[in-house]
DNA sequence: CTAGGAGCTCGACTCGACTCTAGATCAAGC
DNA sequence: GCTTGATCTAGAGTCGAGTCGAGCTCCTAG
């Protein structure tokens, strides 16, 4: 049970998501950040679990490779709200594709690699075959 | 059959690996090529088809996200040749589990976004039952 | 012989995504 | 009241990996 209404101070918010605080700051300015942040009477940022659900789901794309334009075109349509689904969904289509393509080339890539590491391991069971002085006939 | 001995320019380097000729040059001086480009009389490169297949490794390498400074440790070691073996599989072996585990959290941020996607399409499938006027018991 | 297209070097620039600094403010514990 | 540690803003700096430009040279086809 996530209670809505407990809040957060900036620190808090780095430690539970990864980000650091730098970073929190830097994603407002961005305007990746779903709503304005709240801020208390002496002016420092107060979040919610709302806003955690949020930048959980910004680390997900970024580390998907989405760039952050990107990312804020997302969230401009979020808030904008109904009528923006549409758009909202083709974006993380296209998303999905790219990740999809991303993921097949490092397969690919590690093929190759998997094949050079076999041959350097090919490699060095020769030598300890002959070391060992082997029967191979 | 490559045949070992024709040589190319770098606009035909660039076509057949699909780097730019900034690249290739670029690649040349931060040491990541087997060894140093020959030149012809006229100072220009030479290459041959054992660049081209290193460089085609280098892309793999690069594709799969190894920084710049590794692979020319790579290189370097490729070209000290005998007795380096060991650390070029070490090195490679590294990478391996890197890609390996990029392309897990690759598809750990697949799942979260094709669900994401799911929770739109269902959105547009209810419109759509909702505007039909189906029969929803 | 000359025009145009590749190449050459060296150094500067770009771009994306942070990351850090300075100098000020604030809140809480002693 | 004072200190200490977290926050604040605005703006500058960093880092990796190219990318580009200026000014020059060189080959080749017409």
């Amino acid at each position: 049970m996530t209670d809505n209404s407990t809040t957060m101070t900036i620190g808090e918010v780095a430690a539970r998501t990864g980000l650091s605080v730098h970073t929190l700051r830097f994603y407002e300015r961005e305007g990746i950040l779903a709503d304005p942040v709240r801020r208390d009477a002496g002016g420092r940022r107060v979040y919610t679990e709302n806003d955690i659900e949020w930048l959980n789901l910004c680390v997900i794309l970024r580390t998907s490779g989405m760039p952050v334009p990107e990312i804020r075109r997302y969230t401009e349509l979020a808030r904008q709200g109904d009528g923006t689904e549409g758009e909202r969904l083709a974006l993380l289509r296209e998303h999905h594709a790219r990740v999809t393509a991303q993921i097949g080339d490092l397969h690919r890539c590690l093929d190759l690699i998997t094949y050079k590491i076999g041959i350097y391991e090919d490699f060095f069971d020769e030598a300890e075959r002959e070391h060992a002085g082997a029967l191979t006939p």
